[in-house]
RNA sequence: CGGGACGUGGCUCAGUCUGGUAGAGCACAGCGUUCGGGACGCUGGGGUCGGAGGUUCAAAUCCUCUCGUCCCGACCA
């Protein structure tokens, strides 16, 4: 391609609107235009890279067993109603109704899609295991579309479904996206992690997020540094207290006054006790009923936690007044001894004895609490957000958190949406089955976005060599010099004859303008050709991750970089 | 939806407090000089000051409403 004819309108200055880096060099590196919030215009650069990836999926895809095909964008109503999911997807879910006033959405996914397609056409478990999968603009009406291609509200994104007949055939194709999701993340360049990810209901350890690895990541990874555990924050467990076979002489219960000592701090530097020596009773709102938390008083709630371990919607921290309504105690000096509404506990609880807690009754504490003694949990489980201090559950390594950008999630759905949806195959004894499920998706456009979070500096991005839309740029450094030209296009024609693809710089513009915009857009390697030609007969080959340079007669510069390219490639499994 | 910030040529922004009839840099077009890290000079085109209403002799500037954008929280590939 000739940069003269190619649409790429670079921005010298940074847009205003795009505060996060990824979206900042995106727009100033020509790739998108926003069109209206969370929605953008790819453009040639920006295309160049998604199909890139997207290539490296569907080879990898398909040579996972999986087939491709294309499921409709619109979809009706009647299906989502089947699923149960008109009600419960939310304003999510664009809505519309067409001019025979019936209702239909834009798919945000294609669960139903693809489910009433195979029930429709796939009966007999002779035909299973089947995956299938497309690669398709996605739309989700985004509470708040942010960062650009981050978090789009119209995004691409590759997603696959699996029909198995039996669990362990599902547990084997699920162990088959997750090693193809690994070569493919692996093959576009990636530095990411496979964690352990909230598999809400269904439970399990079914579900995976694959994330790469970037500080402005949203998301928080806990890492252990010497297996290979790897989770999200909201489902990271740690090593648990052993249980101590001597249990120390439980002390009586003992009322004292702790005129205004309301937070742990004032708490225990009035009564000179250690936090890990105080149990805080949060209360949370879970669906609207409050429910009290007991954990160390050094600690803090996973939510997520809470909410998987009470099955409901929605926990929330209660206020002051929502506190003081429940229990009747001004928050501050509540407890678990005598309380009013139900009490669960983290599990580190129960490992704890002659503690201090509050006594439901302003200015007061106890000391020496005890777990069963002076009261009663209705259940005790892991609800607290872990920290670096905390021992890695598998091996007691040593943990470390770290952020991440999820590009990835596989996740085993069982039955549900084949019961929903009645969808089944008969088994060679002749009985009706439901499918058992998966759906492994990839954010496609954000996976471009996470790779320029990953790989930039402040020239601009360093695209890693897979997924940079063009592999080699070539600078002709003066356009109106007969003979560096006549070199820069022998250098252009020589790499496509080697299948490479290059971009030739052929602006008449000055070299400083090439540069900066060779290194804003990120294109792996770049062949210069200047006044070092002119008076040496040589060519700069150019690093943009490294920034290392050679110099090399010309008629060497094609088959060293094609070889140079090559080897890089097959070295990232392409 | 809650909290914050902001809308002025294509882009980045000044001007708003204290009302007086729109500016700068970049980009764009032309000419000349320059030419291996976003050059310089001269000339030129381009703006309903987000929109509507109001106050005023006079509104980018003050008031009311509205639309949009960005950032922080709940959602997710």
């Amino acid at each position: 391609m000739r940069y003269s004819q190619l649409l790429l309108p670079t921005l010298k200055e940074n847009p205003a609107e795009a505060e996060v880096v990824s979206h900042r060099l995106m727009l100033r590196a020509g790739f998108i235009r926003k069109l209206t919030s969370g929605i953008y215009s790819y453009l040639p650069l920006g295309l160049a890279s998604i199909r890139k990836v997207e290539q490296i999926v569907r080879e990898e895809m398909n040579k996972a067993g999986a087939q491709e095909l294309l499921l409709p964008m619109v979809q009706p109503a009647d299906l989502w109603k089947e699923s149960a999911r008109w009600e419960k997807y939310g304003p999510e879910l664009l809505r519309f109704t067409d001019r025979h006033n019936r209702e239909n959405c834009l798919g945000p996914t294609h669960e139903e899609v693809i489910t009433d397609l195979v029930r429709k056409n796939v009966h007999s478990y002779r035909n299973l295991p089947i995956n299938l999968y497309q690669i398709q603009t996605k739309f989700r009406d985004e509470i708040r579309p942010r960062f650009g291609l981050m978090r789009g509200r119209e995004f691409i994104m590759k997603d696959a479904y699996s029909f198995d007949a039996t669990e362990s055939d599902a547990e084997i194709t699920y162990q088959k996206m997750y090693e193809a999701y690994t070569r493919i993340f692996t093959r576009c360049g990636l530095s990411f992690r496979a964690v352990e990810a909230d598999t809400g209901t269904i439970g399990g350890s079914f579900s995976h997020e694959f994330m790469v690895l970037a500080d402005t990541g949203e998301d928080t990874l806990v890492i252990c540094k010497e297996c290979s555990y790897a989770s999200n924050m909201e489902k990271a467990r740690c090593k648990l207290p052993v249980k101590s076979a001597d249990r120390p002489e439980l002390l009586p219960l003992e009322k004292i006054e702790t005129p205004g000592k309301r937070k742990v701090d004032a708490v225990i530097e009035f009564l000179g006790v250690s936090p890990k020596n105080l149990v805080k009773t949060m209360v949370y709102m879970a669906d609207g009923k409050p429910v009290a938390v007991l954990l160390r008083g050094d600690r803090e709630v996973q939510p997520v936690k809470l909410k998987n371990l009470l099955n409901v919607v929605d926990v929330e921290l209660a206020d002051d007044k929502q506190v003081f309504d429940s229990t009747g105690v001004p928050s501050g000096y509540l407890g678990p001894v005598g309380i009013k509404i139900p009490v669960v506990a983290d599990s580190e609880v129960t490992e704890m004895y002659n503690y201090t807690v509050g006594a439901n009754e302003k200015n007061y504490h106890f000391l020496n609490a005890n777990l069963d003694r002076d009261f009663k949990v209705m259940q005790a489980a892991d609800l607290r957000m872990i920290t670096p201090e905390d021992r890695c559950p598998e091996c007691g390594g040593k943990l470390e958190l770290t952020r991440g950008i999820e590009v990835g999630h596989i996740f085993k759905l069982g039955t549900s949406y084949s019961v929903a949806l009645k969808a089944g195959f008969l088994d060679d004894q002749g009985r009706e089955i439901p499918f058992i499920m998966g759906c492994y998706g990839i954010g496609v456009s954000r996976t471009v976005a996470a790779a320029i979070e990953q790989n930039h500096d402040k020239d601009g991005i360093k695209f890693p060599l897979p997924i940079a839309p063009f592999q080699v740029i070539i600078l002709n450094l003066s356009t109106k010099d007969e003979k560096i030209t006549r070199a820069a296009e022998t250098l252009y024609e020589d790499f496509k004859k080697e299948s490479m693809e290059p971009l030739l710089d052929d602006r008449d513009e000055r070299p400083g303008i090439k540069f900066k915009d060779a290194d804003l857009i990120g294109i792996p390697y770049r062949v210069t050709v200047g006044r070092r030609f002119a008076e040496k007969g040589l060519v700069e080959i150019r690093k943009r991750s490294d920034k290392k340079s050679i110099d090399l007669p010309l008629d060497e510069a094609v088959p060293k970089l094609s070889g140079m390219i090559r080897d890089e490639l097959k070295s990232m499994g392409g």
